[in-house]
DNA sequence: CCTACCGATCGGTAGG
DNA sequence: CCTACCGATCGGTAGG
């Protein structure tokens, strides 16, 4: 059995590649190279370049589910869930910036099976969000907002996020929550 | 010179394809059937696949630029601005919806230089909406908000709607920018 | 717009 | 994990 550091040698070069370059412009023996290989050496490790991709984006929707699923299940008001929930998402951005790329962009690179798999697990991870929603509206906390569309609100802003969000610039990954969720919370228009 | 009406089908049919599969997932051999020729014709009226790309990313550039600036320019309050605005903006992605995705997914298969191009188009396009909110600010229609961050907000509800937008569907462009907008306007909570 | 084709490169395998 | 390689396919061209 190969030592897991190969492995993970392996799949940290793979998600930075396909984040910048996309998973069909990335090759194997651009991997193999990024992990200290030659291609075929990579097929001791892997069965699949296909393999590679589904595994990064399962592993990333496991991050994401796991930061934000204890804070919508817990206590606490509506709008601070979103707060939490929504720095919990960008927490995880932060920390992997490649993989959350890959998770929202490269997933239709996967085969029709493989993409339904993905598309299961990004459905559980968004109902989470719009759980938050529904606590809101029914505890009256929050309008009674259409809650589809409040919905897409939040996954538009915290799934945008990797489009522009850098981690190490000047806002830490809580403070770009906050200024996000407060305005999904109190609006532009002055009262 | 080749009749204008070919090089149509070719666009419309690698933009079909660019969105559906990918940029480097589509062969010239996809797009040449698509538009009812062999791979090699297609190069009596077009330089180079990439050409192609550029060419349809720059034109859905122009698209939403078009449609949105006069409203931009034009008279109003600003929040009914925001509301024209997206509305606008969310005809345009159901008027060509492959065409909106290549737009905002495919332009990294470009090389550095149009890269470049495509995202001053991209640039000159975000201003626009950033404009409409600082309007509203300066005016004191909108609270003083973090001008910066509302605009993220605006533009990420508006270009996350082609991963879920689908034309044709119960709400018409200008119910779905009105439900985004009036969101947008007065926030989650209750006053 | 087709026929015929090119060199390059692709993902992956066999055998050590 | 390397050497050596495979068949398939890629974007693009030449000559009609």
């Amino acid at each position: 059995m190969p030592r897991p550091t190969r492995k993970a040698a392996i799949l940290d070069a793979a998600v930075d590649l396909f984040a910048n370059k996309g998973y069909h412009a990335t090759t194997v023996r651009d991997i193999a190279g990024g992990s200290g290989m030659l291609s075929g050496s990579l097929y001791a490790h892997i069965e699949s370049k296909e393999d590679l991709l589904f595994e990064i984006v399962a592993s990333a929707a496991e991050q994401f589910t796991a930061a934000v699923a204890p804070i919508v299940g817990g206590p606490g008001a509506a709008a601070d869930k979103l707060r939490r929930a929504m720095a919990a998402h960008v927490r995880v951005v932060a920390a992997d910036l490649s993989a959350a790329t890959v998770f929202l962009h490269e997933w239709r690179a996967l085969s029709p099976e493989r993409q339904a798999a993905a598309a299961a697990l990004r459905d559980r991870y968004e109902a989470l969000l719009g759980d938050i929603i529904t606590q809101g509206v029914v505890s009256g906390e929050f309008r009674p907002v259409d809650q589809k569309f409040a919905r897409l609100l939040v996954l538009s802003a915290v799934n945008w996020l990797y489009m522009w969000y850098r981690p190490g610039g000047e806002l830490a990954p809580e403070a770009v929550a906050e200024r996000l969720a407060v305005l999904i919370l109190q609006g532009l228009e002055s009262p």
